[in-house]
DNA sequence: ATGTTTGCATGAAAAAAATTTGTGCAATAT
DNA sequence: ATATTGCACAAATTTTTTTCATGCAAACAT
């Protein structure tokens, strides 16, 4: 059920994320004819082109990308009121957003898959969006309300949200097979001999001690995958959540270094609006985020 | 133009405005059968009734109390939306919600009638609303986006919005004809006498020295107007604006008390969140008092 | 009590709006 | 040159919305 429909956006949008007439047909489920009408209307509406089209390629006009991005964030904020209204009877129901950071899979402690299972064994009908970004962007996110709950390792805590506790995740420094530090022995290996090496860098962290942060790191990574991709060449050391290399079975392709000495934790929160919690479907997550965590903590 | 109309929302919020069906046939120019048939849908929709009716009288559900601030929150989101893409040719059109604290007409460094003046002389078709209400309702107000703009003096600035400094107001204590102090000749008052008596306190403002503030004050107002019409009952002392007691004639009823001594001075500022800045409406209008502004202080 | 008025519901008819069908046109690809 | 693709548009059709006419029940007046 739609209440706040608008048809005009909605084609607007759909026409635009399917590149054209053509294929919005089948997005839409209704005829192209339709859709040029709704276009022309729209256009007539506003007093100005959205989009060039036609056999020549599809191409928003300046003011086009502009109503697109307005209508897009319109639409959403749409749909959260739809479920907003309509969680007023028992039902959970509209969109669900959540943001999380990357390899959020092998953090035992949060057990991230179990609380998507159990949420979703509700066998509510609740449209579930998971997005991967940084903590920075996710916080962006969570308050233009593009997001609904996060979960990341949230250094700087903005007013607008409200943080719970969830977890720590350990992180140590690796090197790969093909390094230089691979084969010495433990003893020969302190603070000044591994800041003689290259250290790679997770461009939102600031984990690696102040000590062995290079002033000028040659490589800075955003991913998880891509951190233990460049480790494993051998030109760099870096630091790595010790669950994900533990899951991904890399231990032999990994070696870590002064294990007593460099570990880093970070901790884990779950973020959200206040205003958010209006949402049965938030709700329900987020209780589902805190039994999982108690489970565990409680052992 | 409405672009982002919704047909069941706007009968619902009418029929609620309203007061019933019957009166909002005319608000809406439709029908009663028809809004009959608007709102049966909506319930359809939403699963639940949003009001009982009938010649029994009209009244809200609980839900639907929560579903009509909701849908008016909404639909008030839909104009501004609607403006921001009709200001992306050059018309000027949509909302501009205004927050003023009352009593700010005859403040002369302000002007904000000839603001006003200026500002709708470009005969746009802007819709204009105007709200009074104490500084901390303004910002209030502002950060969920009901205002777009607003004029007061701001003590405690939020990080959310945007404050520019336009000018000062003069505060001074005033008794009443009838009030002991009024025919004592100057000399004989000091801070020691006035702490004699009560003071009536503005309920947003913590104006008056600290020195004369009571405990427990006998008399609070939040309006100018009933802080005057207060001291003239020559029960309480009083801080007034200088603009106003001068703007009224009312130098004759009023008498200014240790007028060297106690006098404060607040900051006025104009408060925005950037974001509003996108409307052509709001952007002109902060123009508009800036202008103002700087013509008085050039002075 | 009884009749009247008020406020809303409802079905049928009418009006309005949106969609499909069928076709045409222009730019591109073959 | 011919076929194809992507869209525009007019007429016909379907769907939605509104009005009209009427009914009903609760409150009100007498």
């Amino acid at each position: 059920m739609k209440l706040l429909r608008n048809a005009l956006l909605e084609t607007f949008v759909a026409v635009v994320d399917c590149g054209g007439f053509t294929d919005a047909q089948f997005a839409l489920g209704i005829t192209q004819s339709a859709i040029s009408v709704r276009i022309r209307d729209l256009e007539t509406a506003l007093g100005y082109r959205v989009c060039e089209r036609g056999r020549g390629g599809f191409r928003l006009t300046e003011r086009g990308e502009i109503a697109y991005a307005k209508a897009r964030d319109i639409l959403r904020s749409a749909r959260d009121f739809d479920a907003e209204l309509l969680e007023l009877r028992d039902v959970t129901t509209g969109d669900l957003r959540i943001g999380v950071v990357d390899a959020i899979n092998t953090l035992a402690d949060l057990n991230f898959g179990t609380v998507l299972k159990t949420f979703l064994d509700r066998s509510n009908d609740v449209r579930l969006e998971i997005i991967v970004a940084s903590p920075t962007e996710l916080t962006q996110r969570l308050i233009t309300g593009e997001l609904h709950v996060a979960i990341a390792p949230f250094r700087n805590q903005v007013a607008d949200l409200t943080y719970t506790k969830l977890c720590q995740e350990e992180h140590r420094l690796y090197c790969g097979r093909d390094h230089p530090l691979f084969d010495l022995p433990h003893d020969k290996i302190d603070l000044d001999v591994i800041s003689g090496y290259q250290i790679c860098q997770r461009s939102y962290s600031m984990l690696v001690s102040p000590e062995l942060q290079p002033t000028d790191p040659k490589a800075i990574v955003a991913n998880m995958e891509a951190m233990a991709t460049l480790i494993e060449t051998g030109h760099y050391l870096g630091p790595l959540p010790v669950h994900f290399v533990e899951s991904r079975s890399q231990s032999g392709k990994l070696r870590e270094l002064a294990p007593n000495r460099l570990h880093w934790t970070s901790t884990f929160y779950l973020a959200t609006r206040a205003i958010n919690l209006h949402r049965r479907a938030v709700e329900l997550f987020v209780e589902d985020v805190l039994k999982s965590r108690d489970a565990h903590t409680d052992r």
